[in-house]
RNA sequence: GCGGGAGUAGCUCAAUGGUAGAGCGCUGGCCUUCCAAGCCAGAUAUGCGGGUUCGAUUCCCGUCUCCCGCUCCA
């Protein structure tokens, strides 16, 4: 744990060094739970998108059934608004989960929810009610809000008031019909989306593990109910090795099932894949991804209003007035299944992804400390961020051994190289010192122009991880790197 | 939100009620050229606000941020 420790801090202080990651408006003292990333940070975070996106989406064959899949499947892409109707919210029941009127107690430190005072009990006392007691010391109901408020319009009034999303998931709910209705998707598909999703977060902590303003990777997979179990898992297994895939440790990565008390309102059933981050204890794990079966809870909160268990299944939770207490759209947003012609509420599993957690697990992972000869033969210290390729924010740096009689021709190769990748030019310093900046960096490949390339147009590659060097030539370099970077 | 600790250069750290230093890194130059070599020159810092004081980075108060513990955690 020590050493763990340390090696968070150690990270940190490269995030920052490097260009990774900054506290957000450092300069006016920093702001809680807000984080920006800098040059190579937002290239990193870019690739993860990308990754996740093509190998999600773009990159999905709709057309075969992949191993472990029970058929064929489509797979559509959204991006929703930010800010929606508040009434999504209210039908999704985040605004009931989000929002509290709370009231703590100074003398006891504890809080009670304003309209649960009459049915609690006085830590110190528990024969009364919070208030009761002589000590006790309570402040005003104060409103508790985990979702960002804000006004829609000019003026502020209690009608004007909006939600930042909490989630990107509701905007695919909401936009099932739309896509439905115009992109000839049959069950099952998935719909996808990326962006920012906000908390008010009461602690922000661990970097960036629990930010206020957070990036998702959201999919929201619509299925014939007896099928969704088979979807479940299917979803699971595939999300795990996701991350495996681009670098992860299994060691380090788990795929742990949620208990029964801990399932969220409307799930079935909900694993989470979490990776060993160096802030943890031993032992202990954090959420990267959760994986939902959320059965049919959400199109039917937004079709008839927000739904309560009720037995075995869900009803639309009634006010005093014995309508719903949080009306949902009215519309009906059942699957019709022209060939059977029948109507259904399909059911979701939601792989629901953090961005910038990955981003963080991805960065931690890669942090490494090894040695590596120097000039003398002596061994030297080396901090090196070994990055899957596909993820890593330069490819490739493009170094002339010698200033004066390699650079142009160096120049030339970079720009060749340029239109495929991100490419970095450096002729600055002695070789050696290029090099270990590129691997703090986490560039995989060094391009070395020398004297044999003036004479027989060859240049070498040299591999951050082994540092072995090959000597190909030039006219091969870029199918070359397209074989190595493709991530083997 | 509570309690404790901490904020000095890009990073890691030093020092001081009276001109704020170092190492590494960074920039320019010379020399060198396959794994952080050398020489010369240079830039960059006391989180923010207030108070005490002739003078505050140092003492006091507030605030913000970070760390640890509690609390919270779809």
């Amino acid at each position: 744990m020590a050493d763990n420790k340390n090696l968070m801090d150690k990270l940190v202080s490269l995030c920052k060094r490097q260009g990774f990651i900054f506290q957000s408006s450092e300069i006016y003292g920093g702001i809680g739970g807000f984080w920006d990333y800098g040059p190579l940070g937002v290239e990193l975070k870019r690739n993860i998108r990308e990754a996740w996106w093509h190998d999600m989406i773009t990159g999905h064959d709709n057309t075969l059934t992949p191993e472990g899949a029970p058929s064929p499947y489509s797979m559509t892409g959204l991006e929703c608004s930010i800010v929606m109707h508040p009434q999504v919210w209210k039908a999704s029941g985040h605004y009931e989960l989000f929002h509290d009127m709370m009231v703590d107690c100074h003398e006891c430190k504890s809080r009670f929810r304003a309209d649960h005072i009459g049915s609690s009990q006085c830590p110190q006392k528990p024969s009364k009610c919070p208030g009761e007691h002589d000590k006790c010391d309570l402040t005003e109901p104060r409103e508790f809000n985990l979702m960002f408020k804000t006004h829609v319009g000019a003026l502020f009034n209690p009608d004007s008031e909006a939600y930042m999303r909490p989630e990107t998931a509701q905007g695919m709910f909401v936009n099932f019909k739309n896509v439905v209705d115009t992109s000839r998707v049959k069950l099952p598909f998935g719909i996808a989306q990326i962006g920012k999703s906000f908390r008010n977060e009461i602690t922000p902590r661990n970097f960036t593990f629990r930010s206020r303003e957070f990036e998702q990777m959201e999919m929201e997979f619509f299925c014939r109910p007896e099928e969704s179990r088979q979807w479940y898992e299917y979803w699971r297994d595939q999300r795990y090795n996701w991350y495996v895939n681009l670098g992860l440790k299994s060691d380090k990565l788990i795929l742990r099932d949620h208990e029964a008390d801990e399932l969220s309102h409307y799930s079935n059933g909900t694993a989470d894949i979490e990776y060993a981050f160096p802030f943890l204890g031993e032992g202990e794990y954090g959420e990267l991804e959760g994986v939902a079966h959320r059965g049919d809870y959400d199109l039917r909160s937004h079709s008839e209003g927000k739904l309560v268990r009720d037995g075995d299944g869900f009803a639309v939770e009634l006010g005093e007035d014995g309508k719903p207490k949080y009306s949902g759209s009215g519309k009906d947003l059942r699957y019709h299944d022209q060939v059977a012609n029948e109507k259904f509420f399909p059911h979701v599993i939601e792989p629901a992804a953090g961005c910038d957690r990955a981003a963080l697990a991805f960065l931690c992972e890669a942090y490494t400390e090894d040695q590596v000869p120097d000039g003398k033969g002596e061994l030297q210290e080396r901090i090196v961020m070994k990055f899957h390729p596909r993820l890593a924010p330069i490819k490739a740096a493009v170094l002339p051994l010698r200033k004066k009689e390699d650079a142009e021709i160096a120049k030339d190769i970079y720009r060749k190289l340029k239109p495929y990748w991100n490419v970095f030019y450096d002729e600055g310093g002695s070789i050696g010192r290029r090099y270990r900046r590129q691997d703090e960096s986490g560039t995989p490949y060094c391009i070395t122009v020398d004297a044999e390339t003036a004479e027989d147009n060859s240049v070498t590659i040299r591999d951050r991880d082994s540092l072995k060097q090959e000597r190909i030539p030039v006219d091969e370099l870029i199918g070359k790197l397209h074989e190595k970077l493709s991530g083997a």
